[in-house]
DNA sequence: ATGAAAGCGCTAACAC
DNA sequence: GTGTTAGCGCTTTCAT
């Protein structure tokens, strides 16, 4: 069943039908009220793709996240989710899988699909996609990951102060040798977290060792991995800063597995403060990502670009990580390694 | 730029432009590259909303979850999305808030968006939307709740089993005053997952007490509220049983609280087995529930209805949960209370 | 207040 | 192999 049904059935035409639809108050009480009595009548339901079609607007926002299994995504997601189920906007969640090239896709797909707006966390700092972006001329915004080339509407949270501030405390609660696992980059430069790790090192003039330096996949095995190897290898460490608590579990489990404890031999400090991250055992001290705040804040730019179709002011709205002191840091004797 | 504009460009018509969009043989391939030439040169976008209208087909699938902060529901949509992705398919993600009304409203949206088939985790055995989806005839498979009276395609895990199981384990490790946490139904008749501690009482002659069947929200909030309450009214109980982890992790956050110890004062027994439970302390033995298996089975048969339009036959798969034994339960002199 | 008609961007007969 | 044309189901101007 369509308008026209719809119409014929109520001796009148499309339009005064369509106008009933959309709350016109160029129509009679009675018209609208024979007209509304059908379409229950007859279950009719609108086509919003015709509709979408005619008035150039779908309702609906695209979002785009390396892993939706990551509870870091999950949470921003319900950030999103909350500002846009208010102003009737759907979301087509897309997974990136952290691979340039199904985000890229992605980007092409709900662009053709006509999504009033993206909303994206890069996989990586020079994406493609963003650039398609901005010649087609749709409105988004990015979060978490900064580009490097391109100035655009963004979300962020300082990943190089986050490292920096785990750096610092396993530092001063007496570590030096200090693992730092970033996730796999493909880039050759230096990502923003190992950079901040870099500074603080440099500050208090502790050597960089290369093999200190990890990537993993951004998961639990990830981290178990890492640390697994490190140990076999028989490389000696006494702190390790995780870029995601997700990984963080990983370590507590190698470190159990090889019979050691946190944070008696091992110091671990992770990164999002995930909702059960208080709840592990020790409780693990990490970095606060304001992750709610990041999708809240996400969907409501994207919202306000598509509204007043002002492309030109580029907004960068910077958001700040905090550390949570818990348990999984163990103050040592100073000069011990 | 649209079609029309790549077909002036070209020196051709429509139909041509049309036919190389979408890989048609009856093209030279003279024309296909100069035509494929132009459409790189101006960064043409089809519109997959026109496209749709047309062909009655927009390759994206409703997915509607009660709530998607819970860790079971992502686990889920990742195995929905896993098999999506491989057949081109999008996902529009709905949170119903577990709100009869959210989610009619959602089936209503997703209907008129056209989409090919609906996910829903239903709020309630009695779903209004359902009804509608199936006089609407759009394909759609239901997931962990079933429904009272309607047959419609699903998988499923049968509920009082779960509960059945914890049950007993619990009575047999020598508990007899045993709490569960329901979430909250709003409706008269008792749930499947209460049915099945009751069934277990009842073999081992054990008397029901009311103020042992709660509801709570299903998060950790609901799970330390509940506790709270049951610890202050000075009811005395050894174990509980949670509907979900989440839950769990609000029920071991009280009964620290109040400084008391999991499992020596309280035992507890969750359900969905996320995948924190085991990293908890102590590790939680909760019901494993076959969530991505839930989602992948769930896509897979919503796919083959939409390809078959066999919409005739229903399908029901049932899935096995499963006891997973860890640390939260401990073993009691047997007539101890 | 209502209707006629054009058009959104695409596909698919059908004709040549 | 390519073009013409008639829709898909809706909105919206312009008449009346």
């Amino acid at each position: 069943m369509n308008i026209k049904g719809i119409a014929k059935l109520a001796g009148v035409s499309k339009a005064t039908v369509s106008r009933v639809l959309n709350d016109s108050p160029l129509v009679t009480e009675d018209t609208r009220k024979k007209i509304l009595e059908i379409i229950k009548r007859v279950d009719y339901l609108p086509n919003y793709l015709a509709r979408s079609l005619k008035i150039k607007e779908t309702k609906t926002i695209g979002v785009i996240v390396p892993d939706i299994g990551n509870p870091f995504y999950f949470e921003v997601l319900r950030g999103i989710e909350k500002v846009l189920d208010k102003k009737d906007f759907n979301i087509m969640l897309c997974n990136s899988d952290y691979n340039d090239k199904k985000e890229l896709r992605y980007i092409y797909l709900l662009s053709s699909k006509k999504v009033d707006g993206i909303i994206v966390a890069p996989c990586s700092e020079e994406s493609k996609g963003i650039e398609n972006l901005l010649t087609w001329n749709i409105p988004f915004v990015t979060f978490d990951i900064p580009q490097t080339k391109l100035n655009t509407n963004s979300i962020l949270v300082d990943h190089s102060q986050c490292s920096y501030i785990a750096t610092k405390y396993l530092i001063e609660s007496g570590h030096k040798n200090i693992v730092i696992t970033d996730v796999f980059r493909h880039t050759k430069t230096k990502s923003k977290f190992i950079l901040g790790y870099l500074k603080a090192l440099g500050e208090h003039n502790i050597p960089v060792k290369q093999e200190f330096i990890q990537e993993a996949s951004p998961d639990i095995v990830g981290g178990y991995n890492i640390i697994k190897k490190l140990i076999t290898e028989k490389i000696s460490f006494t702190g390790v800063i995780t870029i995601c608590d997700l990984l963080a579990v990983g370590v507590y489990k190698a470190v159990n597995k090889f019979n050691l404890k946190i944070p008696d031999d091992i110091s671990v400090i992770g990164n999002d403060d995930i909702p059960l991250a208080k709840y592990l055992n020790p409780p693990l001290t990490t970095i606060h990502q304001p992750k709610y705040l990041l999708g809240l804040k996400s969907a409501k730019l994207l919202l306000s670009q598509i509204q007043n179709k002002n492309h030109n002011d580029i907004k960068v709205i910077k958001l700040d990580a905090r550390l949570i002191k818990r348990c999984s840091v163990k103050r040592r004797i100073k000069n011990a390694s």
